[in-house]
DNA sequence: TCCAATTCGCCTTTTATTCGCTAGAATAGG
DNA sequence: CCTATTCTAGCGAATAAAAGGCGAATTGGA
């Protein structure tokens, strides 16, 4: 991958100082450790090192900067490069920006387990059978979030969790089907839906 | 994993508290250790740490945080349990066997990257807007598969393929919308998907 | 019931992003 | 070799969005 010198000193002083404190530092701090005065110039680093696949951020967080290991960024095992978008009809966008992405982005430092999906029940939310749902463990959920749910104990099912009053409403994604009403009490969260994963032969 | 400054505080005096004591603080301990004087500033913290991934709970419980160890969060990332099937209406087979999924089990050795897609081309396949679609470099397709094409060397678009005598067909899935046909020559087959993978937040 | 956890509305501070502008290096063509 | 174009690098100002905070009211578990 190519890189200036001047991107060589910024992504230096990145892994310098989250190995030094333990968190990544805000533009201003990056500004003054590299003697720049504009937050913009600062930004506009942080935007070509991103292209470049060297670090991950998140957009409009705090402290949100990562920088990518180089091992891993090399690994292709499960880490796939995004390369761009596709719409019906139009040209795929300009391929370039070396963004990645792999199942560690939706799981992040959660315990998460996977589910193989039998029957239609979510088919109008687009999860069909054989799909994998990839599951939170939680014992809460919010509302309108897809949940894994016992009912009284024994019936697990994957719906959107609601609330109704006193009452719990799991709601299939089916329209031939019809939610299920139950007392809170009885309904008990197994855990929340992350992702789907789908794979074809 | 990203943090900003004060959740790193947060974060160790959670780390030390444990330690020191064996269990986890109140929120008023919390607070207090921190200098805060609002227990929604508190609540706040935990939920964001939570939603980072870096520590667990169990809502409304008293003293029931659990700093997630780094190296714990680090692992197995990529790799997850497939703890059984799931069906409307009927219980999870209690699995406990130690089947597990990753995006390796899709991509195997070959060159794979992703594409995220936009639009409804796809729609009555169950691939929607905003779903990555994970695809195998190749310039060939076998019938019927879904592949990346782009007709005239310039409209790159995500459809199923067949032969039609000396025309292509490529054919979308969703009924709104209608087959495109193309001398073959004029079709180009940038590669085939493998599996889509989809977030939720 | 009691107490801790959670939610709500509202505020301030910190941080990231965007815009318009300048200037030097590297690159592609003619 | 010269020139047009693109890319890197930089500035300061204005704006937008998170993060961090408060006190009061509400909920939920034991």
């Amino acid at each position: 991958m190519a890189i200036t010198r001047r991107q060589k000193e910024v992504l230096d002083f990145l892994t310098a100082f989250t190995a030094r404190n333990g968190y990544s530092p805000s533009y201003e701090e990056i500004a003054s450790g590299l003697g720049l005065s504009s937050l913009a110039t600062v930004h506009k680093h942080i935007t070509n090192l991103h292209a470049k696949g060297l670090l991950q951020r998140a957009q409009n967080r705090s402290r949100s900067i990562d920088v990518v290991p180089q091992r891993a960024a090399r690994k292709a095992a499960d880490r796939l490069p995004l390369l761009g978008r596709i719409a019906a009809g139009k040209p795929v966008e300009a391929i370039q920006a070396a963004e990645t992405i792999s199942l560690s982005d939706i799981i992040g430092a959660r315990e998460v387990f996977a589910l193989e999906v039998q029957g239609d029940s979510m088919r109008d939310e687009h999860i069909i059978s054989g799909d994998y749902v990839l599951v939170e463990r939680s014992r809460t959920a919010r509302e309108g979030e897809i949940v894994v749910a016992l009912v009284d104990g024994s019936d697990a099912t994957l719906k959107r969790f609601y609330h109704e009053g006193n009452l719990i409403r799991l709601q299939p994604s089916n329209s031939e089907m019809k939610p299920i009403y139950a007392p809170a009490g009885s309904v008990s969260i197994q855990g929340k839906v992350l992702g789907v994963l789908r794979r074809y032969n």
